[in-house]
DNA sequence: GACATATATGCCTATATAGGAATATGATCG
DNA sequence: CGATCATATTCCTATATAGGCATATATGTC
């Protein structure tokens, strides 16, 4: 079997670092996907591509204006991944270090501690 | 050319399932292989490669004992992830939603009402 | 209608899987 | 050493890109 499709869910889509950098554009606002052309460098079809791609899976909307295609962030899509890195935040934050030690220490007391203290 | 390596960074390591959940797992603390192949329900050979890939991307750590190898998670390798997708919670989380709605209010004070009301 | 602008789609190629199956490597034990 | 348990690697195949390039599909303009 191959790797899931990107459009799989968010995570597979935004594992393409372009996918991302048009998100992080478009969460300054809706904009045309010219736009994303010059600000990103890339040839025209692989945005549209790479939109594609991102509304498949619903991060983003679009809207038409005229004869050009506006598109929106749907930031929701992302929760997911949000979601389950946010679990992960303990390993490396010493808020939660600091929190660590005190349950441990919790922990700890509740424990019989029959050996006196 | 073709996606990027899944071993080019976190992103790719983890937008496959399976590996997600093996870091779930580690989560709970030490393991090796054969636990994992347990929880699981793969084929021993495919959780050693999805191990490899996310040992490639330093999400997890490997100590040997015995004949058995330890694996631990590195929750590290996955503050990037953690760091992009955080900037996105303002667009589904209600209390950033009402702090929208009060920089909303503010902005509209700040731009000379003219418009009376 | 001819034409220009804005965007999407189709075709092609090189590359990288993920899983299945078989096998190799390594450590431990009797 | 031979057997066994634990894990890694190799080979195979179907599938899916991402980008380059050409072209199709609107839509607005003169």
């Amino acid at each position: 079997m191959a790797r899931a499709a990107t459009t799989a869910d968010a995570f597979n889509a935004v594992a393409e670092p372009r996918r991302r950098q048009i998100l992080d554009v478009l969460a300054g606002g809706e904009r045309p996907v010219n736009d994303l052309v010059r600000v990103l460098g890339l040839a025209q079809p692989q945005v549209s591509k790479h939109l594609r791609v991102l509304r498949e899976v619903g991060a983003v909307d679009v809207r038409d204006e005229g004869r050009q295609r506006l598109y929106r962030l749907n930031g929701e899509a992302l929760k997911p991944i949000h979601d389950w890195v946010k679990n992960y935040e303990r390993t490396w934050s010493e808020r939660f270090e600091a929190l660590d030690v005190v349950l441990e220490e919790l922990k700890q007391e509740g424990r019989g501690n029959d050996s006196g203290k």
